[in-house]
DNA sequence: TCGAGATTGTTCGGATGCGAATAATCTCAG
DNA sequence: CTGAGATTATTCGCATCCGAACAATCTCGA
């Protein structure tokens, strides 16, 4: 994964094809390493925690809004995921049918799919979130201490931001 | 996107759920927040920049490594964008179809494959980067100038420690 | 009461996205 | 020179992913 270039080398050549458009660089680094983080991030997790259960990232992701909120609407699910209801609606026809969750309908309001976990669900999550998180931590543990609510907090404002845009 | 509930509720009835399972809680909100935070700037970029030209996220980054480095190596396209040679060679595919990028084999090495943009491609980044980085800039507004550096310097370390586990 | 408009989950078509298998090409020890 | 092993892009099968269209359901003003 890690490119070819070093990143001062990505940069540099950065700078140097894009020097006559006065651009923001530095606002160009926050996002571009924002993304190269997140996906690092996630395809590691993917290869050392997930890959032994056969849990894509959405379908973990799904099960872990899930395991916190149950029994949960499905828009609720698709919001919190970050993804589109067309995408959940493949993703929970997948864990339905291996048996980690069911789906049942709102008896309030006729259009909504309530979604909880069964026994299988929660005892998978009840191994796996405890792994999850120690890579969680080695990861975290990159930034000081000291910094990481700074850097958490970061993250936040940005999040809040983006979506009020 | 933004959640039903707040991060502040999400973040109680989390550590409310999972609070028999002694959990690094400050490692989770760092990394939970690095994927709200990275899905909601794709989304919001997709949106507000590409959606107008037809690019899906990955098309685009594609052809911003190739307009930095070309000629390039596909497979320093994928190393660079963080995604696997299949992914890439369905999306070169389409941007090739749409007459945006060529694909040449290597005089030098039989098995390699350069990718160069078409003038139609550089015209189409021409127009579109200056735009894409001025939604960087707001972005990137939310954290303070005298900490975006220490924001860009945590982003990749976490990616330098990820990638090399 | 009732119907126009809003909301929700699903379906549909098309484009990613990946691991594994494959064919083409290169490398390099013997 | 040569052939076993390494490297590369593509193909294949399948699981996401999304926007748009859709049917079912709810809301609420007239």
């Amino acid at each position: 994964m890690a490119g070819q270039h070093t990143l001062a080398e990505t940069e540099r050549q950065v700078s140097e094809r894009l020097a006559h458009m006065n651009l923001d660089f530095q606002a160009m680094a926050v996002t571009s390493n924002l993304f190269r983080a997140a996906s690092a991030v996630r395809n590691h997790l993917e290869r050392t925690v997930l890959a032994a259960s056969g849990l894509s990232w959405t379908a973990f992701v799904v099960l872990w809004v899930t395991w916190i909120w149950e029994p949960i609407e499905t828009r609720q699910i698709a919001d919190e995921g970050g993804f589109s209801k067309a995408t959940l609606t493949g993703v929970l026809n997948t864990l339905e049918g291996r048996g980690y969750l069911t789906r049942e309908k709102s008896k309030d309001d006729g259009r909504l799919v309530l979604v909880s976990l069964t026994d299988s669900g929660r005892k998978l999550m009840d191994g796996l979130f405890p792994e999850f998180n120690k890579q969680e931590q080695k990861i975290s543990g990159v930034v000081d201490e000291k910094n990481q609510t700074l850097f958490a907090d970061m993250l936040r404002a940005v999040t809040a931001f983006t979506e009020a845009q």
